[in-house]
DNA sequence: TATGAATGAGCTTTCATTCAT
DNA sequence: AATGAATGAAAGCTCATTCAT
């Protein structure tokens, strides 16, 4: 929306500068370890000074928790983008959807571990960080219900969640971009994963690919 | 064994201290998270100089290394007597064995995280490392086995592991010990895990407990 | 030149303030032995923290070097204007003013022993280095030619270079300023070093082997 | 000789031990760094615990001297004997004895740096070490008077000395052992410095100002 | 509001030296 | 006399955070 008085110009720069010092630092964190990505090399990579970081956010843990907010919002609208398509299939184009995702933006889940962990959250910031969780189950839930799952479907959807980013912790290889062998590896998995939340109405061995 | 000789008996002093530090760092690291145990935090717990630590490990990665495998060996010891039991509902109790355990150890899969994704570990190290893995996963494999699955059981016993892993990362909330609320909700997650994990011959909608 | 803009103003006091640190740090070293000085000291003699010497020079090395090399820019400067005078006595002259310079500055052979020969300097720093010293040898060779010696100069050069240097690791005594006793015996031993390095009279270029 | 009492045998022995420890010191010197070279690197080089070398020496200090003085007591042979040959050439001879010396024997002229300019020798270890330096530039001046020399014979012997440890200092590269190239610069230095300090024909005692 | 220099606590690591055995 | 584990001071360096401009 255009701005009204000057005010609200003010306003609006102000939060978009936030905003671009947010982005950069998600680019950061996509393509670097955690550990590694500092408040000088977040700054110089925005263009800005580091003192500049400390007018927007009022400590480093609060840039964290944004960049991993924007992320938690870009995973759901990706998910949700996935479950519009044909049902069939939808539980597993959901798990390689959202460990590509992952795969992609390789702090994801060091920093969910963090703040998850950490639970050192204001009580501000707590209920953002658990209204994206919420959205984020849901339509993992929703995933399962169409696999025909009917039953525990909240509980499942946690399941799949944790297990999914199990994934990541345990085979994604640093530093820099995934190799195309271990993100086949991880899709695999999430594949193997997805197949085992679906409903499978009179599984007889080797009936499964 | 008994020491035979003056030599055999300072040996084993000497291993007993070694021993001890690692101890001491394991708990450590069972309480607090991975990057805030330190060198310093360490050789205090364990009631020596930081230097002290230099003389029985050559550098804080090889400490961290030896506290991980350890922690390996100690779940590969649980798991395999898990597994000598009664094989119904092997596979369910596997999974909580596991999970219960990381709930009283916080930092191992962080460590593994650090070791599995950091890919610095020297020609020597590196095997200790993969063996413990590969015991892990035969053991996880094993269990899928006995529940009846046939098909994949290698890449279903990496999935599973993941997955587990996964929820401690997803759901164990820090500092400290962990709260009886959070490990519940892990083990029931484990649970859940497991049941998709098994083969269901003719599982019919509502009937998964 | 006068800074234009606050930008040029604020650059240069930043280069005035990099450059006290140089500045204290040679004098730290022109009177202590090189390994005796660490960035603490340099530090607190500059009146700042620690840390700060790292916004200014990334590593010890660097700062070390900067040092070493404005060493050498005077020194280079001092021999320059010894030669501008009256070329009779020349070579005495320039070998007293050399080795009066390293009495005043006694870390200098120290560090020049050091970035000869540790080997360790990046691509940008090596030809700094290779500059001053090619500098250095011309004035040397210069003077070692009015003296009327016209064969072998550039190794005569490279010789009495290393003889005024060798002066100072034998004679020069630590800690402190140099007594007047030991400077004068430096500066005696350079003007004989002088005088075996003139042309006397019946040599014939190419006699010399 | 041969111990006669209980008593010399254990003193014997005790020296012989002394002895070793110095000797090995002494090859880590010759092929390593000065500030490489710590206690721990000779107590198991030698096959001793750390412990022990304190039981002969009282510091580190005492132990590098020894090694040192024993450096030395070496090249006083080996010039004596070079001196010992035909006369003509004698000078060069020596230069270049010396140098290639000190090109097997890295940290010599680094330890005589450390010992002449540290001055905190005891009253005890200061004559040991005058009487070595004196014998050595006796030698040199010994060298100096064959050579033709008559003038300010000790003082030339001085700034001779001083030189050939100069060429070291000046142009020798660490780390490890000296390439060839290198110890054939040092050589043709040492050469040119014997030239320089050579009587050449016309030159009459008394005219070198 | 933006700056960026300065901070200082904290990190891992090294090593001469001590001392109980 | 020999041991070698323990020490502890000191090193170089990092980085989130502060604050005067």
């Amino acid at each position: 929306m255009a701005p009204k008085t000057f005010e609200d110009l003010r306003s609006q720069e102000r939060e978009a500068r936030k905003k671009l010092i947010a982005e950069t630092a998600r680019n950061l964190f996509a393509r670097n370890a955690f550990r590694e990505v500092t408040i000088r090399k977040i700054a110089q990579a925005t263009g800005v000074s580091a003192g500049t970081i400390y007018n927007h956010y009022s400590n480093i843990e609060e840039l964290f928790l944004e960049v991993f907010l924007e992320n938690g919002r870009q995973i759901i609208r990706l998910v949700g983008k996935t479950l519009e398509g044909d049902s069939s299939g939808a539980l597993s184009r959901v798990c390689r959807v959202y460990v590509n995702y992952l795969n992609e933006n390789r702090s994801f889940f060091q920093m969910m571990s963090r703040f998850i962990q950490a639970g050192e959250l204001t009580a501000e910031e707590l209920p953002k960080l658990d209204q994206n969780m919420r959205e984020l189950l849901d339509l993992f839930e929703e995933a399962i219900r169409i696999a025909g799952n009917r039953t525990n479907t909240r509980l499942s959807a946690h399941a799949l969640f944790s297990a999914l980013n199990g994934i990541m912790i345990s085979y994604a290889k640093y530093p820099g971009r995934p190799t195309e062998e271990s993100r086949e590896h991880t899709l695999r998995l999430a594949e193997i994963i997805a197949e085992n939340f679906e409903l499978r109405e009179s599984r007889v061995p080797g009936q499964n690919k």
